[in-house]
DNA sequence: ATTCGCTATTGACGGAAAGTCAATAGCAAA
DNA sequence: TTTGCTATTGACTTTCCGTCAATAGCGAAT
């Protein structure tokens, strides 16, 4: 009874059997502690087969991570339907909801992620370059001007939100309305904290 | 000609040598990266010595972090004879004059930082908190009440504002003048939007 | 059914760096 | 000088990354 032989499986489905391990690894654990080692036994192949799929530790890391990110952007992504203000509440609503959905992911991707190689910072970067467009983008239908200091505002507002996200999504039960309201008005306060005078504001 | 028999320092000599050079490694690289390899060698002991003194390397990091914090943090302490808002722009002056005398130290702590070991990211996180803590008793010197969005919206701010000093301060030549009035304006800007109504504001 | 060829997959090898620990050797006091 | 304490060493083990020639599935051709 060999329960093991040798399976084959196309390169396509190797890959994604691989890739879908490593994030269901974020769950509950940092990336940057996933080796090798672990996900070749996990899947039940030679070390060497990793090598060959992703070239490195480094590119498995980025493979995951890239992974992640884009499955938290396909269930972040607005809907263009609706008005700018409408948008944006439900934009965040819906990451919310995504962040108490996947706690463990969530985490793993803007913290422990944060970490490590270039391949990996570079795909939470671009992550964050997206969100940033996306409320840059309710901005300028609003009538802002796109001002470098715009720009970094919102990019920072990212971070913000991030780290609130983190504090108030998942280490307190706060109501998710609450929550929602408290990004949308800090978002509106940022934008309007750009323009030099107390003057500007979108709501 | 031995140039370099066994030399025998006291223990906190010792310690405080490898530390020193821990964190000037810091101004080129990411923290992360420092090889008790490469250290020993830098000081020219042997690579045992370290692990007596720090345990592991991940020991060693945690020390690393927390010098190069405290330095930080000192630099930054603000003045208590000042006024609460005249306070704040003053230490957001200091930090923003630190972030740019340090610009590869600064980096390193609030990136490279954020990745690896427990011990590592608890040394940043209590730099925040204390940074929080800071911003947090401007705003109640104001009189703002002392709810738990409150405290979640300051320490956001600290990563809004610590996103922000990367791209503006160290990625661009924007005047420093401009970043801390756009770090007071939104400050501000955050803690007023704390309160449900788009009432109370500080300035 | 059997053979063949392509390539997915393996396993043995080499190397870098983390930890461990008993042995060694400065240095200050007797 | 000698002695005792302890700072310091260096050899050893372990873990994990990365390389590469050899092996063995599996579909296609006969």
């Amino acid at each position: 009874m060999e329960a093991d032989r040798r399976t084959r499986l196309t390169p396509d489905e190797r890959r994604a059997q691989l890739v879908a391990l490593g994030v269901s690894y974020l769950v509950d654990h940092p990336l940057e502690s996933l080796t090798i080692e672990y996900l070749s036994a996990q899947a039940g192949v030679s070390r060497g087969l990793l090598f060959h799929y992703f070239g490195s530790k480094k590119g498995l890391h980025g493979e995951v991570a890239r992974t992640a990110r884009d499955s938290m952007l396909n269930a972040t992504a607005p809907s263009p339907e609706l008005a700018p203000l409408d948008r944006l509440r439900d934009t965040l609503t819906r990451i919310v909801q995504f962040v108490r959905d996947h706690r463990g992911t969530f985490y793993s991707l803007v913290r422990g992620a944060a970490s490590g190689d270039a391949e990996v910072r570079e795909a939470l970067e671009q992550a964050r370059a997206v969100q940033a467009e996306r409320v840059i983008a309710v901005f300028r239908e609003l009538g802002a001007a796109d001002s470098e200091l715009l720009r970094i505002a919102l990019r920072s507002w990212v971070a913000f939100a991030e780290e609130a996200l983190v504090e108030g999504a998942l280490k307190t039960d706060l109501p998710s309305e609450q929550i929602v309201a408290f990004l949308e008005r800090s978002a509106l306060a940022v934008a309007a904290s750009v323009g030099t005078g107390p003057g500007a504001t979108f709501a």
